[in-house]
DNA sequence: ATACTGACTTGCGGGCACCACT
DNA sequence: AGTGGTGCCCGCAAGTCAGTAT
């Protein structure tokens, strides 16, 4: 609506700005150049030594153009794709779709978007967009939507939007085509190079390659690859089980830029896809064009260059296994097929959004701003105050009921909760209000009352469940995408918060207090300048401010009326070519610390007995960083749960057990409590002593330090190397280093096996916890009991099997009839049944009891380098989904095509 | 040099859909 | 069909860290 008037205006610019067509190659290309380089600069020195030829590079390669790269290395291992092919994910359709367009259009767009620079070009480039849009849409339109796409664009973006979706679900053909397109090139491709490899047993295909990937791995000592912690590990007496050890943290992006380069190709698959969704976004990219334009410096030829993938062989090779990822993908909703297929697309086209700093991080970038959740509802339930029925207004009683709902939750329990929420609701109720102390109020009627209200919502029939889904999603679904820089993305967190009693972690000060409803007055959207500004979702009100700045990610921010300091963003989705980006430089980083690390330590361990304080508390924070995987610890307000990090570790926080162990306990992030005890070099423990000394228990450990501080000094050790690098480091080279060695031929289950022993042993370095269930002690004690029960039968068998033996027959059951007479070999094998079944619910009982407390997802999400996965599930035949859900297959489209060489 | 601001990643828990089992 | 268990997705809190202002 609202967007549609303001999306003609632009229209007129962007008629002429058609470059917008071929848009899809733009991006990438340009950006990489310049943010690249730093990155770059940084990756070449890590990367290439390490990877030495394969491994890293290639990856890289791949995943900024998408196409072409990985194709290289695999190219001996064309299984590698193949494997997602194999999932039962697959499904037939995808073949279908991918198949037409992608490879030939793409080349088309690449050139054309260049175009895009100058008004000059704008001409031209219209031209080519016609020329682009045709392509991409001939397939499935026809040449006369040249002209409507124009119109599309002028559209509103959640019109333009619901085309697509509605392609992808309802017109299956068409819809599913159009998704195809844009992973195309790849899938298309897979169609025809699959079906050899696919059959070949994987394990050939890879061997013939694991021969060239792999140097790096090889040239360094396998000790300094490992996490100290690992190494400690054994040394250390571990206090608990739960917690303990090691570490090492994320880095953020810069890494990639140079391979960004390379992306050209990526667009192009933008471009088939596009078919249906291009239009709209055409619309509202032509109207950014001008923005491109600009952004494009770089040299046409440079993009296009980037683009194509060179060797028909190795394209083709990548090009499969992007099918095989995608073709898994298909499988998954058509929705998140969407996502996918833009995620693919990002892979390659991904300009390089950079590292961080000022740099452009899109050129055009299109959404409808968030969604509010909907007006309270009175219900005119009366709490009860000293026995009697109270008449609040409706504010009064939203607040009310935020507080009736937490009544069995142990925030009850909290006094600083009960009293921040008085204070907040007081207010609200007035200085003169009959409700004058909270111990008074009786809130059981509408904490009742939402009980029926849930139990009504759970007897509804399914189809009623139904109806309401298709309903919310139907008002959110213009909300889900955004388009960046001419691709369809899907957006995070596109709901405002709804209003509700903060709930802090641990013991924060603030916990109970009122978070109130955000308006749209509170919100500021950023969005492309020639992007229709969104409409504003709530009559009468508007938007706080409109901003058109590319340097930073957000689509939209308010302040947290928790903390007006502090905002809340929303971003695009996990998935998005943006995130996946930034993701991969990441890893980089943390790869590139493999190149420095065992000088870091052996600096680190020189200064441990330093005469300068500050540079033996560097030394000794870092080595706890990198050895027991501790946060950087940055300071925190009073408002704020008192947690700490390394740089904030308090005397109180570590115990000196003589000869040389240290005892930490203390609470980390999310209020977690760490308890270790570690062996250390005695130069460590002799230093933690001396800063011990003269101080009280709640002195500052390292008083010179702060984490500002620290990560100056880490980054004149490597560039760009902050705390948090260290644990991606050491979660990844964890994994890495276990899964090589500890697998072994076996059945996909007992690799998985593997594996997720592999994800704990990280998950513990990390020290992620999870709370235990609620019904954990139940499911023991009923497996506990089912045991039991089978050991009672096993005894019974043993019996029978001694009477059978002896030519008697069995003893009655329990309930004192006569079992059927059985001979001393079935009697045999039922005892072994029954002993393996024994054995097998002990094992069962004994992981349950181990991984109650751990939490293996977060390791996964944040800090598992995903082409260790991916390589590794190439390289012994796992299909990639049984490791990866439907998110984390999407979350890490990027890490798919992967050498099966690969090595962290 | 320090404090503050801003942007982005990491992390846990809750609720829900689905699945296997009875 | 009902039910318990499990994994997944989402919400949103809580970190990290760079850049800017003081």
């Amino acid at each position: 609506m609202a967007v549609e008037a303001p999306a003609k205006h632009v229209f007129d610019f962007d008629d002429d700005d058609d470059d917008d067509g071929p848009v899809v190659f733009k991006r990438n290309n340009t950006l990489s150049s310049k943010q690249n380089q730093l990155n770059s600069e940084i990756k070449k020195a890590s990367s290439q030594r390490s990877d030495g030829h394969s491994g890293s590079r290639a990856s890289y390669v791949q995943a900024s153009n998408g196409q072409s790269s990985s194709s290289q290395k695999n190219k001996a291992f064309p299984s590698s794709k193949s494997l997602p092919v194999r999932s039962p994910i697959l499904s037939p359709k995808a073949s279908t779709s991918s198949a037409r367009t992608s490879p030939v259009k793409s080349p088309v767009a690449n050139f054309k978007t260049p175009a895009s620079l100058n008004d000059h070009s704008k001409q031209a480039l219209k031209q080519n967009k016609c020329n682009v849009v045709n392509e991409g849409k001939s397939p499935i339109k026809g040449a006369t939507e040249a002209n409507s796409d124009d119109d599309d664009d002028l559209r509103p973006l959640s019109a333009q939007l619901k085309g697509i979706s509605n392609q992808g679900t309802k017109g299956a053909s068409t819809s599913s085509t159009a998704q195809s397109h844009r992973l195309v090139s790849k899938t298309e491709i897979k169609g025809s190079t699959k079906d050899p490899d696919d059959e070949a047993p994987l394990s050939v295909r890879f061997n013939m390659k694991s021969s060239a990937g792999t140097s790096s791995s090889k040239l360094y000592d396998s000790d300094e690859k490992k996490p100290l912690a690992s190494n400690s590990e054994q040394k250390c007496s571990t206090v608990k089980g739960k917690q303990e050890k090691s570490s090492m943290l994320s880095g953020k992006r810069p890494l990639d830029k140079g391979n960004s380069s390379d992306q050209s190709s990526a667009k192009k698959p933008k471009i088939s896809d596009t078919p249906t969704a291009m239009k709209s976004k055409q619309l509202t990219v032509k109207a950014e064009k001008a923005d491109e334009d600009y952004d494009d410096d770089i040299p046409i030829s440079q993009r296009i260059k980037k683009s194509p993938p060179t060797n028909s062989k190795t394209s083709s090779m990548k090009q499969k296994a992007a099918k095989v990822v995608s073709s898994s993908l298909k499988k998954l909703n058509k929705k998140s097929k969407k996502e996918f297929k833009n995620s693919k697309y990002i892979k390659s086209t991904k300009v390089s959004p950079s590292s961080g700093d000022g740099q452009k991080k899109w050129s055009t970038l299109v959404h409808n701003g968030v969604i509010f959740p909907p007006p309270y509802k009175s219900h005119g339930i009366k709490l009860l105050y000293d026995g009697r029925p109270i008449d609040l207004t409706p504010e009064q009683e939203e607040v009310a009921t935020m507080f009736a709902v937490m009544k069995d939750t142990d925030y009850m329990n909290k006094p600083q909760f009960k009293k921040n929420f008085w204070e907040d609701w007081s207010k609200l109720l007035g200085k003169n209000h009959t409700i004058k102390d909270l111990d008074k109020c009786d809130f059981t009627p509408i904490y009742e009352w939402h009980l029926q209200e849930k139990e009504k919502k759970k007897q509804m029939s399914s189809e009623e469940k139904k109806a309401l889904k298709e309903e919310k999603l139907k008002q959110e679904e213009k909300y889900m995408w955004a388009i960046v820089d001419r691709v369809k993305e899907k957006v995070g967190n596109f709901r405002v918060e709804p209003p509700g009693l903060f709930r802090g972690r641990g013991e924060h000060p603030k916990m109970g207090k009122l978070k109130r409803r955000i308006r749209p007055s509170d919100i500021t959207i950023n969005i492309g300048k020639n992007a229709p500004i969104p409409e504003c979702p709530i009559p009468g009100e508007s938007w706080k401010d409109i901003k058109h700045d590319n340097t930073v990610t957000w689509l939209a921010f308010w302040n947290d009326p928790i903390n007006p300091k502090e905002f809340k963003y929303v971003f695009l989705a996990a998935s998005s070519s943006l995130k996946g980006q930034s993701d991969k430089e990441k890893y980089e980083k943390a790869r590139m610390l493999k190149e420095y690390i065992k000088n870091i330590r052996a600096a680190y361990t020189k200064d441990f007995t330093s005469k300068d304080v500050t540079k033996r508390q560097i030394a000794v924070a870092t080595y706890l960083i990198d050895k027991l995987a501790l946060r950087a610890g940055n300071e925190k307000d009073d408002d704020e749960a008192d947690t700490v990090g390394c740089c904030t570790l308090k005397v109180g926080n570590v115990e000196c057990i003589p000869p040389n162990k240290l005892k930490f306990d203390f609470l980390g992030k999310d209020s977690i409590q760490y308890v270790n005890t570690v062996e250390v070099e005695l130069p460590v423990y002799n230093a933690i002593g001396q800063f011990h000394t003269g101080k009280s228990k709640s002195d500052d450990l390292f008083d010179k330090l702060d984490t500002s501080k620290l990560n100056a000094h880490l980054k004149e050790l490597m560039p760009g190397l902050t705390a948090k690098v260290f644990r991606t480091y050491n979660a990844s080279i964890t994994l890495d280093e276990m899964l090589n060695k500890e697998t072994k031929d076996g059945d996909v289950a007992e690799k998985v096996v593997i594996y997720q022993r592999a994800n704990k042993e990280v998950a513990i370095i990390c020290n992620h916890q999870r709370s235990i269930s609620k019904s954990h002690s139940a499911q023991m004690s009923r497996l506990t009991e089912k045991i039991t029960e089978l050991k009672g039968v096993l005894k019974e068998l043993k019996i029978d099997l001694d009477r059978a033996k002896k030519g008697k027959p069995p003893l009655k059951d329990a309930d004192g009839k006569q079992k059927r007479n059985l001979t001393p070999e079935v009697l045999e094998k039922k005892i072994a049944q029954t002993n393996a079944k024994i054995e097998k619910m002990e094992r069962d009982m004994q992981t349950k009891e181990d991984l109650k407390t751990v939490a293996l997802g977060t390791s996964k999400i944040n800090y598992l380098d995903p082409r260790i996965t991916v390589a590794w599930c190439k390289r012994h035949e796992v299909p990639i989904e049984k490791i990866f859900n439907k998110s984390l297959l999407a979350k890490f489209a990027w890490a798919m095509d992967v050498d099966p060489d690969f090595r962290f």
